[in-house]
DNA sequence: TATTAGACTTAGAATCGCCTAA
DNA sequence: TTAGGCGATTCTAAGTCTAATA
């Protein structure tokens, strides 16, 4: 089925060209390229896979998105084994199309489709009551609140048996400290030092009814004895790191907004509120119903009931925003001035202390040590909750996560003091606090760099790769239940279908309280059009609230059930309305251990980025195949569906790319005539600045005209590529789909300098990806 | 079995800061 | 000197998924 591959959704442009990829001259062991890579790359033993040449499918449109790009060029490689033994993707390579927009306009609506969750709050009501008493708000969460136990000694009894078992099986299990950590503060710490800060019970579900219970004494410090989540696992041994640090409080500036046109005085309180929507009136929440009414909510809380605003379209913000304006510009021209610097770099000093944590002996950088400052919500797409205040957090919301042994850092608020203290080595956090919005958490933790993050983000690219060899047998098994008598049954396998084939996402369950947004498992009937004879026609709301809109050809099964799914419906009901994300990732499990449907994006992305560079690459100067790179990372994304704004300055920067196209096409033009005038030994034109142009030979007219003609074709280029990619944003592919060691082998293989492709925080984030050897393949 | 807390990854927007051209 | 462009970095919202719990 040769042609269905033209109408899926992807072009087969690619056909016609000649096999594209060509080892480099210079193999991997090659003197070159190793000193090409002698910093960063070292070599070690080849990460072999078992070998397996798949051969041609006849069938190819139809299998997913990875394996439809081709794998021409393998057996011209197939004298390196290891190099070819696991390409597996036919035909040609095929992209994603017509699904660039950013406008939601079209997308099927989605409101009012939410299904309803079932409510546990009767149980939670009891569960509440009878846990901690703290009376701080912030703790509450979905039904549950943290506690703090005050007796420790009966602490097992409490935990479910497979967690227990899983416990005496790790050295991790230890028990959380069953001594008070009192007086563990950092010396220097006055306010810590009388006040001393509580060890709490961690965030944990393992955490049962009888644990809870009240603290009688705030200040008096208790271990912990509930488990802690997480996966499980062990993720330290040592921990230590000197906590988070706030913004700084708010400072009053008296700049009055104006009700019904007369100035009106605000306390600092008030006015703190009004700065922080004043500021936003250039974006588009500015003027967003939703927005505007949960701000006027909570800043009228603020302004009591009495106060003479009255009504936020009477308010006038101006001066607020033009003292902000002001602010800016001032702050801007501050830089260039010595004693700036000098402030800034004190400040800078002064981050340094909580930039580093130190893990099992190592310094690691800490990802996000500022805690989030007090701000308006801006959730995206159509949030219920946006405008909505967040508040101000404090020490006292904020549970730090340290080593039993480490000393618990002073809190960097005179007078103020930490929430508590846990000793938990199951999770890889530093820091948490309570989210004013959602009521989820907000934690901090390592920074992308990390050893830990590294390790957790090569064991997220080795599972994808064990998909390739599990992927034939679950499209098989897929396929055969597209005509299964049992629904669920059917269900599970044209999700999984459309999951591998277009990279969609998951799609759990949303509540009201979020944005409208679907992905796999909620589709509605009104996001997916069956067009005969056997194509879909996908338009919803994803994640980040962006639009997926794509049309693909589908086997005719798929198209057949998808039909009846959709049969007796309205749009607001779900496609897959006896499935969801649990049903489907149980599933998948039975295929391929820990498998989730998640790992079809990464193993999408991974083989493509693969199969790409190898087809694509050829020989030439390093820009050229930087270009090449660009190309297959511009494929990956627009699989993901991973798009960006226009920029404000597009319109402006493109129009300015053609004007200096047409000028240098008026050149060419001059330099043609030149050329027929010195070929006829005539003196050359004025040039168009009225000045007399040097008389040369034919052979130097003809090679500036070359020049001329690269000179056009560059920016022409540049403008094309600016248009491309003016909706696709290539750096999430980059950071969490694309599997480093396939760009780091493809540069070492190529001779480009990985710095071309990696900035200096992805050579960070994928230090453990640099010592690939160049025949490394996905 | 369904629900959801908790922990983590993934995501686009906003901001920063360096460079270049006018 | 300034403005604008643009890649890098920061910020934080919004997903996924596991396992406890009702």
């Amino acid at each position: 089925m040769a042609t269905e591959a033209r109408h899926d959704g992807y072009s087969d442009d690619d056909d016609d060209k000649p096999i594209a990829f060509r080892r480099s001259d210079h193999n991997g062991d090659s003197e070159d390229a190793r000193s090409l890579s002698s910093i960063i790359f070292r070599n070690t033993p080849l990460n072999r896979r078992p070998s397996k040449i798949v051969e041609d499918e006849s069938d190819d449109d139809e299998v997913p998105i990875a394996s439809r790009l081709q794998k021409k060029n393998d057996k011209q490689d197939s004298t390196d084994e290891k190099n070819s033994s696991t390409l597996e993707n036919e035909g040609a390579a095929n992209k994603v199309s017509g699904k660039r927009l950013l406008e939601k306009g079209s997308s099927a609506d989605q409101s009012s489709m939410k299904k309803l969750k079932v409510s546990s709050s009767s149980t939670s009501v009891s569960m509440k009551q009878d846990s901690l008493k703290t009376g701080k708000q912030g703790d509450k969460r979905k039904g549950k609140q943290l506690s703090v136990k005050e007796d420790e000694t009966d602490d097992d009894d409490d935990v479910p048996i497979a967690k227990r078992i899983k416990s005496s099986n790790s050295s991790n299990s230890k028990k959380p400290p069953a001594k008070p950590k009192v007086g563990k503060q950092s010396s220097t710490s006055s306010a810590t030092k009388s006040k001393a800060t509580r060890v709490v019970s961690p965030p944990s579900k393992t955490r049962s009814k009888k644990s809870k219970k009240v603290i009688k004494d705030f200040n008096y410090a208790k271990s912990s004895k509930s488990l802690p989540s997480g996966d499980g696992k062990k993720k330290w041994t040592t921990l230590e790191h000197n906590g988070v640090t706030f913004p700084p409080p708010y400072e009053p500036h008296g700049v009055k907004i104006l009700y019904k046109g007369k100035p009106v005085n605000l306390s600092p309180e008030q006015e703190e509120v009004a700065t922080l929507f004043a500021v936003l009136r250039e974006t588009n929440y500015y003027s967003k119903p939703q927005f505007r009414e949960n701000f006027w909510n909570d800043w009228r809380k603020l302004l009591g009931q009495n106060h003479v605003i009255q009504k936020l379209d009477d308010c006038d913000f101006t001066p607020i925003y033009d003292w902000h304006l002001e602010q800016k510009k001032v702050n801007s021209k501050r830089i260039y001035f010595f004693n700036d610097m000098q402030v800034k770099k004190a400040s800078r000093q002064k981050e340094e202390k909580y930039m580093w944590a130190v893990v099992d002996g190592v310094k690691e950088k800490v990802g996000n040590f500022n805690v989030e400052p007090p701000g308006l919500f801006r959730g995206r797409g159509d949030h219920p909750k946006m405008g909505k205040l967040k508040k101000r957090i404090h020490p006292c919301d904020v549970t730090l996560n340290l080593g039993k042994d480490a000393p618990i850092p002073e809190c960097p608020i005179p007078g103020e003091r930490w929430k508590g203290v846990m000793h938990y080595d199951t999770v890889t956090w530093l820091a948490y606090w309570t989210d004013p919005i959602n009521q989820g958490f907000k934690y901090v933790s390592l920074s992308a760099s990390s050893t830990q993050k590294g390790q957790s983000d090569k064991k997220k690219y080795e599972k994808a790769r064990k998909l390739k060899d599990h992927v034939d047998h679950i499209r098989a098994s897929y396929t055969t239940n597209f005509t299964a008598k049992d629904v669920s049954k059917r269900q599970i396998a044209v999700a999984i279908y459309l999951i591998d084939k277009l990279a969609l996402r998951a799609g759990n369950e949303k509540g009201d309280d979020e944005a409208d947004t679907v992905g796999c498992c909620t589709l509605k009937v009104g996001n997916v059009e069956c067009v005969p004879p056997n194509k879909l026609k996908f338009d919803f709301i994803g994640k980040d609230s962006i639009q997926y809109v794509n049309t693909v050809e589908v086997k005719p099964a798929v198209y057949k059930t998808i039909r009846q799914f959709r049969a007796g419906k309205s749009n607001s009901d779900d496609v897959f309305d006896e499935l969801d994300t649990h049903k489907l990732n149980a599933y998948l499990k039975e295929l391929m251990p820990d498998l989730t449907a998640k790992v079809f994006r990464t193993y999408n992305a991974s083989i493509t980025l693969d199969t790409m560079l190898r087809q694509e690459t050829r020989d030439g100067d390093v820009k050229q195949k930087a270009v090449v790179y660009q190309q297959a990372n511009k494929e990956v994304a627009i699989i993901c569906n991973h798009q960006r704004t226009v920029s404000k300055s597009h319109g402006a920067q493109v129009e300015r790319l053609a004007g200096k196209i047409k000028d240098l096409k008026e050149g060419l033009k001059e330099l043609t005539t030149n050329l027929e005038r010195a070929k006829k030994g005539k003196a050359p034109l004025e040039g168009a600045d009225g000045k007399k142009t040097r008389n040369i030979t034919p052979e130097a007219w003809e090679k500036k005209i070359g020049q001329q003609m690269m000179k056009i074709e560059k920016v022409e280029r540049d403008m094309q590529t600016k248009e491309d990619l003016k909706t696709v944003a290539l750096g999430t592919s980059k950071i969490n789909y694309m599997d480093p060691r396939i760009t780091v082998a493809w540069c070492k293989r190529h001779e480009v300098p990985i710095e071309k492709i990696f900035n200096k925080s992805l050579l960070e984030k994928f230090a453990w990806a640099m010592d690939v050897e160049p025949d490394f393949t996905f």
